[in-house]
Parts: C-alpha cells; structure tokens; sequence
DNA sequence: ATATGTGCAAATCCTTTGCATAGAA
DNA sequence: TTCTATGCAAAGGATTTGCACATAT
C-alpha cells in the first residue's frame, strides 16, 4: 500500500456542495466566512496554517479578518471537522482528514504528507499506565532527501 | 529516575561528575551558565521547557538571563546533547534523553512520559517516498483519565 | 429582539536578536 | 589580545482578546 501523497496545490471550488449541512451537523453556524474557510481547507485532503487560509482568502478577493480565521479553525477543531496538529512548534497545522491516519514530514521543507492507517502495522505497543488509557496515536516520520 | 530538585537549601551541586566533559566532547565550550543549566538538565530523565528551566535556575538563587537559557538549549539540541520535542505547539519541551524513544503524553497536563523503544514494535511502515529516506520516528501516545 | 459572529487593533506568550559588557583562550 | 558568551531590553512571529459593529435566527 503506497502512502496518500497530497499537495497543497488545488484550485479553489467555486461551490460548496453540503458543507453548509455538514457545518450545521456539527453544531456550526454555516456564517460566509466559515463556509468560505470551509470551502478552502475541507474541499481537499490537505494541511494549512491560519496563515496560508487567511492569505488565500484575501488572494480570493475575500475581506476576512485574521481574528475570524483563527476562531473558526479553532472552532472548527473544536468540534471534530478538522484535526490540529502541533508538528514543529512554530505554528499550527490544520488537517482537513479527520479519519485516523499519520504522517510523513519533509525535515527539509517542512511539508507534511499523509500516511494511510494501512500502511502502518504495530506488533507492539506500550500498556497505558494504571488509570489511563489511549487517547490517540500521533506518528511523524521524518523524511530526509536521499 | 526522578528529577533532581533545586531549592535554596539544596543548591545545584557544584560540580558534575564529567559533565564539563561532556559538553567539551560535543563541542560545546563549558562555560558556567552552560554547565549550570546542563547539570539541571542532564542529571536525569526528564523534559523540561526553557522556562521551567529558567526558573528552577533563578529559585536556587543563579543569576542566568533568559536568552543564555535559550542561546544554550538550542546550542545543545544543535550538538545532539538533548533533543527538542514539538508536543502541542505552545511551547518546545527539551529532552534530557537523546537515546531512541516514544512519549506518553497526557492530553490534560500535557505531562511527558518516555516510552521505551523496545515497547513499541512495528509490523509494517510505509516506504519512504522516491528519493525520499527516514530520518526518524516521532510517536506520541496520547493518555487520558479513564 | 436577542444571541451570535466579525473586524480591528492592541495585548499576550514564547522565542530570537542587537548590542554593549564580561569572560575564556 | 582576540574570540566567544552573557545580559538586558527590545523586536518578532503566531495566536488571542476586548470591544463596538454587523449578522443570524
């Protein structure tokens, strides 16, 4: 099984079929900026910072403010339809695949790519300490250039 | 292991056993700062954030400013002495134990726990892709209370 | 109406930097 | 002496917050 590659080039789908519904079943109001970011992050498997969302946003032409990304990822994660993830300490990652699955990461670049849950197979693994138990399972792999 | 605890009435000890030694081996000028800060890091299992640091030095009454602090953990993490952990993106969390190794974190506290190398064993992993190698293996097992 | 979001700028937190002084070789 | 490290305070980048205004139900 070969590893799901995903590249942050995609065009921006000019339409956004369900995801108004898809922001209301989650307890979301569907306002325009959060099906605008909606559009933007969900509409492809991919990894963004608030940065890149807000920067595309306003490529786009759209006027929403920084403070409105950061509270709608933030509320977005918050609410399981986007996943956050701490890679390297300088900002935050947010991954538009919710389903299990882990990573590689370009040490170089920085660039994340998605590892399918197939693809990695645990013999073994620790037991939780006494009144603990797992809460997920955060694998990165770093990857140099030959 | 436990962590070595620094009160006034129990100063840093004054002298670590080959510790100078070892920072002179990575090519790390032994000058006091540094050596205060490696006998508080280096003296056991443990992970600590610059500020932890910073203040245990200041609570047994050192004078070592926040930049020193700073200046010599990226300066060891650059020589391989200690490891830098990107857990959760608020801040980087510094591992006195550069040997191979997976983390116990709780999703609560945030709290570190090393995971031993020979607790996890791996049935299968991707290939890295095409001009692509490893370059190391980052696991963070997520804990919460049951 | 009434609760909820949004935008702006200022504030906050962690970390780095510039520069004059102190320390090491 | 000459190079390198330290301390301080200021700068920097990412993210959050306070609050008046706009929007949704």
């Amino acid at each position: 099984m070969s590893p799901i590659v995903v590249t942050p080039e995609h065009p921006l789908p000019c339409e956004a079929s369900g995801l108004a519904e898809r922001l209301r079943a989650a307890g979301i109001q569907p306002t325009l900026p959060r099906q605008k970011i909606a559009v933007l992050l969900l509409s492809a498997q991919q990894h963004l910072t608030a940065e890149q969302i807000l920067a595309r946003l306003q490529q786009a032409g759209e006027r929403v403010s920084k403070a409105t990304v950061y509270n709608t990822l933030n509320l977005f994660a918050a609410r399981g339809i986007i996943r956050q993830l701490a890679v390297d300490g300088e900002r935050t990652w947010f991954d538009s695949n919710t389903q299990p699955h882990f990573h590689f990461q370009d040490v170089e670049t920085g660039a994340l790519m998605d590892v399918s849950p197939e693809a990695v197979r645990f013999a073994e693994l620790p037991p939780a300490p006494e009144g603990m138990e797992y809460a997920g399972i955060e694998l990165f792999i770093r990857l140099r250039r030959v």
